[in-house]
RNA sequence: GGAGGGAUGCCUGAGUGGUUAAAAGGGACGGGCUGUAAACCCGUUGCGCAAGCUACGGUGGUUCGAAUCCACCUCCCUCCA
């Protein structure tokens, strides 16, 4: 297409946030005349949602920042489901009691990044047990399931996938996409939502819903995916030592996720900045430009924004100043994890392994003794190679604190209460 | 329904009665070099202070000794009907 007319094709097209769309031309045209009434489902299968999911979050927000109107699906009927795409086996099934929890502590966090209300482009939430759960079978097939091929669900790369590789797949799982369209056509119903949106993986089940709308409501319903974001060195984006890299702040310290941006590779600064951050692309241009140590400067202003937007800007703020101290300064910073340990017991004096064990730096006495015996201990910034040192009062700085780190970037306090 | 094959540590994947806490690679962690980057080099990678304990799908058995042999069970794959 040419230069897009609308602000928001053409603010998501500059940040890289377009695979593939069914009708860009379309799409845009409707966007420059008017409120976009937008949605993007989220599976309710986890506590928390990852950073794997900030695309499709900041795509949201992009959205109502350009104009136009986001919904939140929270999957809690098709989480009964199951959706097959890109899965070698069917998931365990969860309770109702687990959905509903896991869908309230998944709540909390779009609350920082969309604008929830009642006015035009406020975001709204909607839960599609809503309507799914109260399907009457027969009519719904009649009504709806006479709209779907067999032949060519068979042809879908969820469903082929699983039965080239002569993967088991329940009939329940196969379901999925029927529901998934109809979810669309509910929300163009009730919402006049008229565009879905979501990861590359998903474009199957999108087109699916846009065929739906157009044989059932006549209606001209448009697709649009994200591309999948990975590192520069090609691994999938937001799995760490710690496993995925969580929003929810008791599943990841702000601290723990400040850092994860900020080590962000080189050569993925420019493209983070575009996605998940609301810096003027000029701003962006020019950070990308710096070179050698003075990338790092992007790196912290990357940090910076995206804690700011997920935990908030004071937490960005203790976060990054605690790590000016801790690595700048080598002193220590508020944001650090604390561990308490009764005073008595420091007194007395406890084994490093102990110490870190506790202090959550190391996983069982055996890999925290590894550590030290491989020079990766530090008490208070000095290096510790003797696995049976202990750790005492004396230990203890002015603010009553001792500094324990495995390895340069790990660090936690025990306080002795 | 019949005949074969398979299930190993975070993952892939060797192994086959004792020297196997289990090759190799990946990943991860630590060290070095740097810029809290990448690449590269080195080390570590079940639990336990230790004696030792647990571990090769599950349950029993054979044996001085089993991941390795036998029986049954579960799940998966291939071919035939």
């Amino acid at each position: 297409m040419s230069e897009p007319k609308s602000d928001f094709l053409r603010d998501i097209l500059a940040r890289g946030f377009m695979h593939q769309c069914t009708d860009l031309d379309a799409l845009d045209a409707a966007a420059a005349k008017g409120v976009v009434t937008a949605y993007i489902g989220y599976d309710c299968t986890g506590p928390s949602l990852h950073v794997g999911h900030m695309v499709s979050i900041m795509m949201l927000r992009r959205m109502q920042q350009t104009g136009h109107k986001p919904i939140v699906l929270m999957g809690g009927g098709t989480t009964k489901v199951g959706d097959p795409s890109g899965k070698d086996e069917a998931r365990q099934l969860l309770s109702d009691e687990q959905i509903a929890a896991n869908m309230a502590s998944i709540r909390a966090s779009f609350e920082n990044y969309l604008t929830f209300g009642d006015g035009p482009n406020d975001a709204v939430m909607v839960n599609n047990d809503d309507w799914l759960s109260t399907l009457a079978y027969i009519p719904f097939l009649r009504d709806f399931g006479r709209h779907f091929s067999v032949n060519r669900m068979l042809s879908m790369d969820s469903v082929k996938l699983r039965l080239e590789r002569e993967q088991p797949l329940s009939f329940l799982e196969f379901n999925y996409m029927i529901l998934q369209a109809y979810d669309f056509v509910e929300l163009h119903r009730r919402y006049g939502c008229i565009l879905q949106m979501g990861g590359s993986d998903q474009w199957g089940n999108i087109v699916n819903g846009v065929d739906l709308g157009r044989r059932v409501a006549d209606a001209q319903l448009f697709g649009l995916t994200t591309p999948l974001i990975t590192t520069a060195s090609g691994a999938k984006m937001g799995k760490t030592a710690s496993g995925a890299v969580w929003l929810n702040p008791d599943m990841r310290s702000p601290w723990d996720y400040w850092q994860f941006w900020r080590n962000t590779e080189d050569a993925d600064v420019g493209r983070f900045l575009r996605l998940f951050t609301d810096l003027p692309l000029d701003e962006v241009a020019r950070l990308e430009r710096l070179e050698g140590a003075e990338i790092n400067e992007a790196k912290k202003i990357l940090a910076n924004e995206v804690t700011a937007l997920c935990h908030g800007r004071a937490a960005a703020q203790e976060a990054a100043e605690t790590a000016r101290k801790t690595f700048e300064e080598g002193t220590t910073g508020d944001a650090l994890p604390v561990t308490q340990i009764a005073a008595p017991r420091l007194a007395e004096g406890i084994l490093l392994y102990e110490a870190m064990r506790e202090a959550g730096l190391a996983a069982s006495n055996g890999e925290a003794r590894r550590l030290i015996k491989g020079g990766g201990a530090r008490v208070n910034d000095t290096a510790i190679s003797d696995e049976a040192h202990k750790v005492t009062s004396a230990d203890l700085g002015g603010d009553g604190t001792v500094k324990l780190s495995a390895g340069k970037k790990r660090h936690a306090l025990l306080r002795a209460v």
